[in-house]
DNA sequence: TCCATTATGTCAGCCCTGTTGACATATCTC
DNA sequence: GAGATATGTCAACAGGGCTGACATAATGGA
């Protein structure tokens, strides 16, 4: 049983040109080269019995001292609900504190303790490491050419376009 | 309380010689790609109840008709039981089929059906959007040397290095 | 032919992390 | 003082990882 193409698929493949069909090989290659990107801070930070949503919420507090909640929530893109659950952790076993903000008193700054800076050096090299033997086997020019990919592959708002700019990584 | 830094980390930033620390640019911009490239793929899944997981499956399956579950644990990286409840949804609502294996029959082979043929290539198409319109803004040869990042930023065996070599993507 | 091994399925339970919805609190601003 | 804002919290649920244990069928070698 045969099966035929929906038309505008057909159309785009006849419209490109080129191979069967679209960008298999980039494809694959973001699955895999993620998934052990992210494996190895897994594995450390399964010693202290956290997980990727705590990595992500030390790894910006320690990147940006004194960030907010909401601009964190704006940053991860997801709940206050999913922060807090992890941040709270964070907070409690000492990784994370909060001050309350200078001008208005409802906001929370955070920042990372030693513990926490620590942690996220730590993380950070792990990830780093990867990065950087990668790179080695690569072309000179493969870094810049590979930081702009990835940089135009990003929403610049929300995926509904009705997002503020993204704080900390306008380019 | 300043902290200080362990030897280790010291060393490595003073014989790098260059700024305080690592790749961050790298990690972030991976991340940041990363989640809007399969959020793409998230929004449409949901319309058929499925998740990522399912995407995973459907995916490999396209693009290797015939694969074995094996073969697929091995692609994947996950266990036999993560795998099969999605596997199992898939097959039941008619978007893979197996077959038994034609040398040994206790393999399934795995196909996807005609629906399931058109849910992959739907997916692919709007990942295949998005990769293309970051291409377009990028300067010739980003293609290239973006895939010869990503394939060495990928542990060749698993992460404990004592995997058989993954099928499909030696290079 | 019998048996160990292999390929796969399945049940049960747990964990992490995302979601929605509702409601509470403190603070700011007008 | 009143409404808006920043944040916290409780509860419930979903997706998709994991481990452990056990079942079945087919293979392949002794």
């Amino acid at each position: 049983m045969e099966m035929r193409l929906p038309d505008v698929l057909v159309q785009a493949d006849a419209a490109a040109g080129e191979p069967p069909l679209p960008e298999y090989d980039l494809i694959e290659l973001l699955f895999f080269a993620y998934r052990d990107f992210v494996g190895d801070a897994d594995r450390l930070l399964a010693d202290y019995g956290f997980g990727r949503a705590h990595h992500r919420v030390m790894h910006f507090v320690s990147r940006r001292p004194g960030l907010t909640i909401a601009e964190l929530l704006d940053l991860l893109r997801i709940t206050k609900q999913s922060l807090n659950r992890v941040l709270k952790e964070l907070i409690d076993t000492g990784f994370v504190e909060q001050r309350a903000g200078l001008s208005d008193r409802r906001q929370r700054l955070l920042f990372v303790s030693p513990r926490g800076r620590a942690l996220a050096l730590e993380l950070s090299e792990l990830q780093s490491a990867r990065i950087n033997r990668a790179l080695a086997r690569c072309e000179p020019g493969t870094r810049a050419a590979a930081a702009g990919f990835l940089a135009a592959m990003i929403d610049p708002m929300g995926p509904d376009g009705s997002r503020p700019p993204r704080r900390g990584l306008e380019r």
